[in-house]
DNA sequence: CTGAAAGCGCTTACAG
DNA sequence: CTGAAAGCGCTTACAG
């Protein structure tokens, strides 16, 4: 029933030649005569020939597969990031496995072994909670490309954004528009993300004076769910503010949906700033202002950066700007 | 610099059994001395043994990867399906491998054929513009599993979920509340989902005697965008309607946008429902109105589902239901 | 330019 | 219960 492939061999003996020669031919390893090349072109397409990705992994020692370990496949913020990966991979004859952490460094330190061993040729490791230096071992093996993660060797490079910079900008942003009540919705603590958001947030402040309210800010874990709760707390806690900043959007889209529900208007009562800029920003009501990650750009350049790497060609860490993009979420304050 | 991989037959000296005797503990095909079980799992763990999954493909003839076949990876619906597939792959050793075909299907046929060629031991196919008689040929050669597509044959299944009635269940909704002018937004005209919502919504104006009017239907292509812009032509064709069913929740999240940009206010002024339930539309102000598609249930069940014809079970199509969830975008018409 | 041969790291009848 | 051997489908020195 099942049709068994057909093999080199097969192609080699209906050619008239070697496998050694068909082979040749299919890596354009070497010169090969005229006659021998046609015969073996017409032999590929009338058998209709695809060589087996295993076989020639095994044999060659690599395995055409590349891992990707992203927190949670299923988080809009990946999506497309897998994209502009799958794009870098085009007509490279890779292809990506993914797998997800969950926010959870001892799952991410399972899966990343998972795709060791199949083996695959070389790694994308997006953010995560795994410590720097269980993943430099993982470099030890394999080459890899991080994000959210500084690894130093000749066989990885690692992304540069500077989220610190960037939640910065965007409290100014708040802070131009004459706010000064600014609350923020961090991300998990642990995670270097929420901590550089934090700390910029922080910064910003303290550049103009204004002294660092600690109740103003409350903990949330990058789940628009946690948006929503982290709006009643800060409302319940009774603390004035004008403006918020959520440390992702999704949190600041659950923010949005918590200030609806209690009738706040946005922007004329309170100005929100979210840090992303996933797709679902821009079709908010009102659009949201946020910090635009190039997701796609950095799924593609942590592709073509790895397939660099696996050339054995060096690779400098690849900055990555994050820029404030101005929707209608927020405005000057009015009070 | 690369430290060289742990081999079986390393793993075999190291114990001082043979090679044979080491595969048939890992694979547990056969008694073996307790003696010697011992002696090769310390071997294991002492040099950290992670067996090669390429070479036991080859060696197998199976490749323990699937792979999967999205419209568009980066698109929110995929996303948890994606998140379902990878759990119900948990624990079996397969990986799955993903590629997209953006709404092409000539490009769904190469990116078939490209994971045909690793080749993967299954194929999961989530909906797409590829010819059910094209994919009948692939199931020749490998077990699948399809969404939106109807393959009949042994080592085939496919899930049925009854798009024509629950659009016509979510016209119905709308019609319970008194709703008679409905707009429609259309999907991709060529695809079978998008056909059949449309039919269901035909159905349900049918039924209740209200005629169908052709100029109340727009265009969409399935992203947020075209939603914007089917309101906009909806607006402009000064049709008169309370309410309006989008094929999809991207749309619906669009044309709420749209709306909103005008003063129309959801629900008061129309009333809007979409179709996928998507993690965005409970976080829509207000949150949309919509029918739900069990899609972490899609990907763990096509996942489980493969995995049962792999052992060579046989497979009856999987009915998923599909029901309406209402939330606050849809009200009693009120003029 | 090209073939025969060895090898990639496993698995699995085949003997014993 | 267990080992030696062949084989999975390729690639790649090694000769010529």
């Amino acid at each position: 029933m099942n049709t068994s492939p057909v093999t080199l061999a097969q192609v080699a003996a209906a050619a008239g030649v070697s496998p050694s020669t068909v082979s040749r031919i299919l890596n354009g390893s070497a010169r090969v005569d005229d006659a021998k090349r046609q015969a073996v072109e017409t032999a590929i397409a009338q058998l209709d020939y695809q060589p087996n990705a295993m076989a020639q992994g095994l044999a060659r020692g690599r395995t055409m597969t590349i891992g990707v370990l992203t927190q949670d496949i299923s988080s809009p913020f990946y999506n497309e990031i897998l994209q502009g990966v799958e794009d870098g991979l085009v007509g490279t004859g890779f292809a990506p496995i993914f797998a997800s952490g969950h926010w959870n460094a001892d799952e991410e330190i399972q899966r990343l072994t998972m795709l060791a061993r199949r083996p695959v040729d070389g790694l994308i490791v997006l953010t995560g909670a795994i410590p720097d230096d269980v993943l430099t071992g993982f470099a030890e093996r394999v080459p890899m490309v991080t994000m959210g993660h500084r690894v130093v060797r000749d066989n990885a490079v690692y992304l540069q954004l500077d989220n610190e910079h960037a939640a910065y900008q965007a409290t100014c942003h708040l802070l131009d528009l004459g706010h000064v009540a600014i609350a923020h919705i961090a991300g998990p603590p642990h995670m270097g993300d929420s901590t550089a958001r934090l700390a910029g947030y922080q910064r910003a402040l303290a550049e103009r004076n204004i002294e660092f309210n600690p109740a103003l800010v409350v903990q949330g874990d990058f789940r628009d769910d946690s948006g929503v709760v982290a709006v009643a707390q800060l409302l319940e806690s009774r603390q004035h503010f004008t403006a918020l900043f959520a440390a992702n959007d999704q949190m600041a889209i659950g923010a949005r949906l918590g200030f609806y529900r209690r009738g706040i208007r946005i922007p004329e009562d309170v100005s929100l700033i979210g840090f992303d800029d996933l797709p679902a920003a821009s079709f908010c009501t009102p659009p949201l202002t946020t910090v635009r990650q190039p997701v796609y750009e950095i799924g593609f350049q942590s592709a073509s950066a790895l397939m660099r790497l696996l050339r054995g060609e060096k690779c400098d860490p690849i900055a990555l700007p994050l820029t404030v993009v101005v929707r209608e979420s927020t405005q000057r304050r009015r009070y």
